[in-house]
DNA sequence: TCCATTTTGTAGCGATCGTTACAAAATGGA
DNA sequence: TCCATTTTGTAACGATCGCTACAAAATGGA
């Protein structure tokens, strides 16, 4: 009927998703985008409708490929505190010496531009919102296994769990440095209301 | 000797730190700085070498008239406790449901380029150094006053307090609603580590 | 009053911005 | 095989980017 796509909308927005990480909005031009997505701009506008629509997806995107995989890889499991540490220790796989820190697509957006976007700021916020109920999840799951106290206020200590982590991001961009972060991962780790027995 | 320079250098780096602090420094263009500090391109490149270098120097006046600013207000208090506790409250009054919220310099510096700037860590390190130190001495004090408990660690407590802030911030510019961060914040000082008697 | 010096405003530099018009290329259906 | 349809690459649009050359304006000293 029509000429084949020649690219996989997957692929095409986990590297421009990799781009805006790196650079944020403002700083990523759709020059740099084509050169990562190896497609050029007229394929880029056919499929999205401008800049701020392919950003968009992209959101979208990073919230299933990211955050989702992310709670479904350590705050699932069997043992939920370890898990939970195991999660807050695993952002240093994203902020390293190595190579550019890229802290997080929803926080990083959130301090560019949900100032004044709803669109993007109702997407940051159903976002984090995945993460505060996979929390709380976790701590509802370590209250049952009796590894913190059953007076423990689930919901407030997810939102608690959240803050913390968005301030490990900032904190681990400026020093990046796996000792510090992980005396900070101790420390949000040790104010959680653990049972005594 | 020559002609009057018709601005004052502390004017100016406020009117242009309001801009980077609502806009970030990729979405602040030069045309923005004209208009927010009245005066022409030629001026402000005569005082300043480039974009680069006036965003330096504002963030150097941001550490002064912002950050050390809201430490002598807040974190000099006579009861170490309450100060703590009103400085984290008066986030809100920076990001708010009135106006855009701006969180503040350090972090959405932090996050926007802090990643391959190394002049620009330097100086977010600087101002969050002095942000630690006084959460530090403050928590200290409160020791001394027997409102905290002899064996705190200040030191690590103060990281804690930084890394909560900065969680605030982020957290506080996605939900700009005043009860929400006042629950917040309940968390962050109760997880503190109060004396009872 | 004229000069040396610095700041100012005008005007515009080349480069890049997000975006698009247009036609060639590539398919399935008729 | 020819057509309708969609994607592709080329080329460039007007606007804006950071920045600057240049000369007029404004001072204190000689």
């Amino acid at each position: 009927m029509a000429r084949p796509s020649r690219f996989r909308d997957p692929d095409v927005l986990t590297r421009a998703m990799l781009v805006f990480w790196q650079h944020g909005f403002a700083g990523t031009s759709v020059r740099h985008l084509e050169q990562a997505t190896g497609l050029t701009a007229s394929s880029l506008y056919n499929r999205f409708d401008s800049k701020e629509a392919l950003f968009a997806s992209v959101l979208d995107h990073y919230i299933v490929k990211v955050v989702q995989w992310r709670i479904d890889r350590y705050l699932r499991a069997e043992d939920a505190l370890a898990g939970l540490r195991r999660f807050f220790d695993s952002t240093y796989d994203y902020i390293s010496e190595q190579r550019p820190p890229m802290a997080c697509l929803l926080a990083n957006t959130a301090l560019e531009k949900s100032a004044t976007d709803m669109a993007v700021r109702a997407k940051l916020d159903r976002g984090l919102g995945l993460l505060e109920d996979a929390f709380a999840d976790c701590l509802q799951r370590a209250v049952q296994a009796g590894q913190l106290r059953a007076e423990c206020d689930c919901r407030r200590w997810a939102r608690h769990l959240l803050l913390c982590l968005q301030g490990v991001l900032v904190d681990s961009t400026i020093h990046p440095d796996h000792a510090r972060l992980s005396q900070l991962v101790d420390g949000v780790m040790a104010a959680l209301p653990v049972s005594h027995h």
